[in-house]
DNA sequence: TGACAACCTGACCAACTGGTAGGTAAGGTC
DNA sequence: GACCTTACCTACCAGTTGGTCAGGTTGTCA
């Protein structure tokens, strides 16, 4: 495969990715593609056979890439309250910022939609973060840095969902509503007692 | 207006919100409500003139219903944790089962491409549930039962959002997933000292 | 030079999209 | 009996959907 395929088959992946946040599945067609490219439907489905191919290749390139970010924290930051807001910065503002929403949440509201392949690839990009979180909120339970009643993985499960809702909701309310949520979040978890006030 | 044109509205609004909650805005059409209801497409035309003023009516409608059942709430029970259990248990489990979702949610992630005047019903549903959650968290914690910390509106806002995307992620990965956050919220809110473990 | 593969094209397809035109039948009101 | 309104129908519209196909161009390797 040479270079400029490559190049090609990424191209049409981010502009999917984009048509995919702003707007949904079920309205983005190729054509829409075909448009913004630049180039003819036919030479789109050169690359990606389906458009359920297309999508599920999406969501396998974005697993990727977030199993390299969150590979790249843990190097990073030893601290899990860093980690946590390095996770929280990075990776949720770029899906915030324009008009995007978070794919995940994305996908998910067509759930009967997508069929099994995307479904498939989802279920796995959810559980590579879950995981991910889980383990951060092990660490720094385990350390003392962080409070949160129940297990980890219920906590994780919670922070995942208010994400994902948070951003939904920001793109219709107002960004601030995101930093709302994400800073009740950080309050939430710190473990001296300022609760209640 | 007849009680049989009532009727007949009723029902497709009905199918629409079920057709609405499993798939979405996109990808449901008038071919579908049509064959689901067993009359014409030019029939469902004729009591609502397109697709948007159909779903419109469809949040408008919820949005009363809700606004009935929150007064509903406030009259039934005046200890706020039980006021918020009702609220968690019949409004959203309702949602939760069969395969249906949180109707907001649904049409929060198509907001570019339901058109202006749902994505105003949108906002006055949600600003109708945030409100009155805000409401019952002031009362919650003046009264000492409840704790949190932040604001009232920042802490609603977090619960709506985690409710939300709860909801998009337990259709895919089991309906536990739901009951796990909201017991999570639950526990969270506790204002014993139950943290930490 | 020629073979071959990757890449891209225009023309085409059947099925479906939201929506319209025009008509029919029933019921109520003057 | 003339005239509305309501509720529904069949038939149709132009435009779009995801997808196919035969063929053309380009670069690479023998």
């Amino acid at each position: 495969m040479t270079t400029a395929t490559v190049d090609r088959k990424r191209e049409i992946l981010e502009v999917t990715a984009e048509l995919l946040q702003t707007r949904s599945f079920s309205s983005f067609s190729y054509a829409d593609l075909s448009q913004r490219l630049g180039i003819s439907k036919a030479s789109i489905h050169h690359h990606f056979a389906t458009k359920q191919e297309l999508t599920r290749a999406l969501v396998e390139r974005y697993r990727e890439s977030r199993r390299r970010f969150l590979g790249e924290l843990d190097r990073k930051f030893s601290d899990p309250w860093e980690r946590l807001e390095a996770f929280l910065g990075g990776g949720f503002n770029l899906a915030n910022s324009g008009s995007r929403i978070c794919l995940i949440g994305c996908l998910r509201v067509e759930y009967n939609v997508i069929g099994e392949s995307i479904r498939d690839e989802l279920h796995q990009f959810y559980q590579l973060g879950h995981r991910w979180l889980t383990r951060l909120l092990e660490e720094g339970r385990t350390l003392g840095l962080m409070a949160f009643p129940g297990t980890c993985e219920a906590q994780a499960m919670l922070i995942h969902s208010a994400l994902q809702g948070a951003l939904q909701n920001a793109r219709a309310e107002g960004a601030g509503q995101f930093h709302i949520v994400l800073d009740q979040l950080r309050q939430w978890m710190q473990p001296e007692g300022l609760k209640g006030g």
